[in-house]
DNA sequence: ATGTAC
């Protein structure tokens, strides 16, 4: 599969044809502007087309303008299968299961920021736990972890860690039904136990943005969110547990595959039928892990109040949490009639037109690469006929981290961002150059893309102040 | 992304 057999179907949709050769279910389609065509690699086309193979697969597999080669799967990838004649992978949810984004907004405006930015960003870098093996504050016993698996975000606002008003502004409410502890390795949950309430490594940030710019008035307005007006944007995982989790079911379902003659083009494409044990084990499992990360990021939001409390006696209202790795089990219209099936969203956000958190669409979040701008969007019902409400996660990478560290340097990448007034703060100097926006697709080209496609819409634009980098 | 390896 290569760049000439794309085909255009319109403007920023390249379809890749069905090749029965290949043995692919449906077509495959990538959505890029001609910018973005520029970034594609021919092993993300691969990826589009091995996923349109999988048994149960509906309509096509996708590509969000983000896309980039993944594990198995792109990342920037969304597929939906059959209840029961399709199939689960975890390679199509990602080793981060419940990656996500969480915008909190204050009270405050960026001239009351900006003279005080280096101390916020050191007290907020000193309050929350950041960087490979980090660990939280909170010391958990082995019943407290199967709930925190259990009941996500609700776990924490119980205990003090919020309010209940943050429930009602999470996807999913913070918690996915399903989950199930006993499904959960012990190595995962030992992984997991010192973990909560810590940021995490790589692309994972936490940073002071402003409102930079206000797109749709009436949804900003409802979100809460005014030019100037500053704002908390955490981007994290479920850390060591989500990760051992998918390595765990990666392993079980190889062999699976086998048993169920499930035939891959490539294994790490390995998957069992959704209707299988297998399968409802993997599915709780990682419910388990996706309650874990919105509970992670809920405990660090906590911590966050508590520095906007002490240092300007204030504190900060949830917009709304996003999770961009994970399979949800959701009702589409597809072919005329209404049908059950499992979206996997991997690097892909869930952009519905409706949601009950403001009464209007869904509030999407999209995190920019470091130094550069973050969206808020919201859903639509092109999203909901063309890409199973779904829209892009983010810049998308372009450098390997190798190469970023290759081409870029820590002094370059901390100066332009000096540059910009933009105050950074890490223990993990390798992270700099690897998370540089260099490294990164271009994200204003990435949300015109989806807005001009339609599958979200712009509400506004964030740019960042201080960064806390993992 | 990740106690950066089966």
């Amino acid at each position: 599969m290569a760049f000439e057999e794309l085909v255009k179907r319109g403007e920023y949709v390249w379809e890749v044809p069905q090749d029965a050769a290949l043995r692919m279910r449906v077509p495959g389609r990538i959505f890029l502007s001609e910018v973005l065509m520029k970034y594609l690699e021919r092993g993300a086309i691969q990826q589009v087309a091995n996923v349109a193979t999988l048994p149960g697969i509906q309509k096509w597999s996708l590509a969000m303008p983000d896309v980039h080669t993944g594990y198995g799967f792109p990342i920037g990838g969304v597929a939906a299968f059959d209840v029961s004649e399709g199939i689960l992978s975890p390679g199509g949810v990602g080793f981060d299961i419940n990656c996500g984004t969480r915008l909190l907004v204050t009270t405050l405006f960026k001239e009351e920021i900006e003279p005080r930015i280096n101390e916020l960003t050191t007290a907020l870098f000193e309050a929350i736990p950041s960087g490979l093996g980090s660990k939280g504050q909170l010391r958990l016993s082995e019943k407290e972890l199967d709930g925190v698996f259990l009941d996500g975000a609700k776990w924490a606002v119980n205990r003090g860690y919020g309010n209940p008003a943050d429930l009602k502004h999470c996807e999913s409410n913070g918690c996915l039904d399903g989950a199930d502890p006993t499904k959960v390795s012990p190595l995962a949950k030992k992984r997991g136990k010192p973990q909560l309430g810590s940021l995490g490594s790589g692309n994972h940030f936490l940073e002071t943005q402003c409102v930079d710019r206000v797109f749709d008035k009436k949804a900003a307005d409802l979100f809460g969110l005014k030019e100037q007006q500053v704002c908390i944007m955490l981007h994290s995982g479920s850390r060591g547990a989500g990760h051992q989790i998918c390595t765990d079911y990666l392993k079980m379902f190889q062999a699976a595959s086998r048993k169920y003659s499930i035939e891959l083009p490539d294994k790490q494409l390995a998957c069992v039928p959704a209707d299988s044990q297998e399968a409802r084990d993997y599915f709780s499992a990682m419910a388990a892990a996706a309650n874990y990360a919105w509970t992670n990021r809920q405990v660090m939001s906590y911590w966050v109040r508590d520095v906007l409390e002490q240092q300007f006696n204030t504190t900060a209202t949830l917009v709304y949490d996003v999770a961009h790795n994970i399979a949800k089990l959701e009702k589409h219209t597809i072919d005329g009639g209404r049908k059950e099936v499992y979206v996997h969203r991997k690097g892909a956000t869930r952009a519905f037109d409706k949601d009950d958190s403001y009464g209007i669409e869904q509030p999407v979040l999209i995190p920019g690469s470091m130094g550069t701008a973050s969206y808020v969007l919201h859903g639509t019902k092109k999203a909901m006929s063309t890409t199973f409400g779904s829209t892009c996660h983010g810049a998308g990478r372009i450098l390997s981290r190798k190469a970023a560290r290759r081409s870029l340097t820590w002094r370059g990448v901390t100066e332009g961002l000096q540059r910009k007034h933009i105050v950074i703060k890490t223990d993990d100097l390798s992270s700099v150059p690897e998370e540089a926006p260099e490294a990164y697709k271009p994200i204003d080209e990435v949300i015109d893309v989806v807005s001009k496609l339609g599958i979200s819409e712009a509400v506004a634009r964030l740019t960042p102040m201080g960064v806390i980098k993992g």
